[in-house]
DNA sequence: AACGATCTCAACCGCCACAAC
DNA sequence: GGTTGTGGCGGTTGAGATCGT
């Protein structure tokens, strides 16, 4: 047996059907393990992050609503880059995802930002306080440093994510519940909130912190959910090839 | 239609936290 | 209590897609 290097780069559909059945067999927290015994050269962590990112039954596809778009807003302003906190409370959406929209946001907001203030050139100085809007610019406070979308959010003393997660509940503008109808209308099946409304995971579409996945006992519904066809769906005789 | 600029998103990297030994 | 292995997180990159000229 040759010794092949660590795959890298773009996964292929068998990689994903075989990562999605041993993922099935073994449950979604031995990474490790499952990159092992699959075969496939890849590492855990490259296992972990596709299955989470991409291959998971409850990821929401599309765009962004602009409920969600809210949302991320508020809870950046809250707890800052802390994208994973983040997308626990948005359900269907990947800390990568909601990542990588506040970069493309913010990158959107800082380029218009720029050309007000080169056309009025009335704020001079401004080491790189990017003013953005009225309702942003809480999230920026004027650290003078940083990348354009760095830690908008208060320089969070996290304290164990215990403060910052009792605030959360108390003060936000309007309910998860908008969201939940907003997904309910176009996904109907699988996305349910397991938890209860007030953990920290209250609103996820399960508890990371289970063992196995709860959707064990419904495969049917897996890969059925996307509203846009824009994702890749396995057809249930592609799971569990071996039978 | 061709080309360059810009945007989007999947994936990798490095660091940190935590559990097992 | 120290070491090691593994998972999780945030930051970054690069390829492909899309848009504008």
């Amino acid at each position: 047996m040759v010794h092949e290097e660590t795959r890298k780069g773009p996964w292929t559909e068998q990689e994903d059907i075989l990562l999605v059945n041993f993922v099935h067999l073994f449950g979604d927290r031995r990474w490790d393990f499952i990159a092992k015994v699959s075969g496939l050269n890849r590492t855990g962590k490259s296992c972990r992050l596709r299955w989470v990112n991409y291959l998971h039954p409850g990821l929401k596809r599309g765009k962004m609503t602009p409920q969600e778009e809210r949302l991320v807003l508020e809870l950046h302003s809250k707890w800052g880059n802390r994208w994973s906190r983040i997308a626990r409370k948005l359900p269907g959406r990947t800390d990568n995802e909601i990542k990588n929209y506040w970069r493309t946001h913010m990158r959107k907001k800082a380029q218009e930002n720029k050309r007000l203030v080169s056309s009025s050139s009335s704020f001079s100085n401004s080491s790189s306080s990017s003013t953005i809007t009225a309702s942003d610019s809480q999230n920026f406070p004027d650290t003078g440093k940083a990348s354009f979308y760095d830690t908008g959010g208060p320089k969070m003393i996290d304290l164990e994510g215990k403060k910052s997660e009792q605030v959360e509940e108390g003060d936000k503008g309007y309910s998860m519940d908008d969201i939940w109808k907003d997904i309910a209308l176009s996904d109907k099946n699988i996305i349910q909130p397991v938890c209860d409304g007030y953990s920290e995971e209250g609103y996820s579409f399960f508890c990371p912190s289970m063992a196995s996945p709860p959707w064990e006992d419904s495969l049917d519904s897996l890969w059925k959910m996307d509203e846009e066809g824009s994702r890749l769906f396995l057809p249930s005789d592609y799971l569990f090839l071996s039978g």
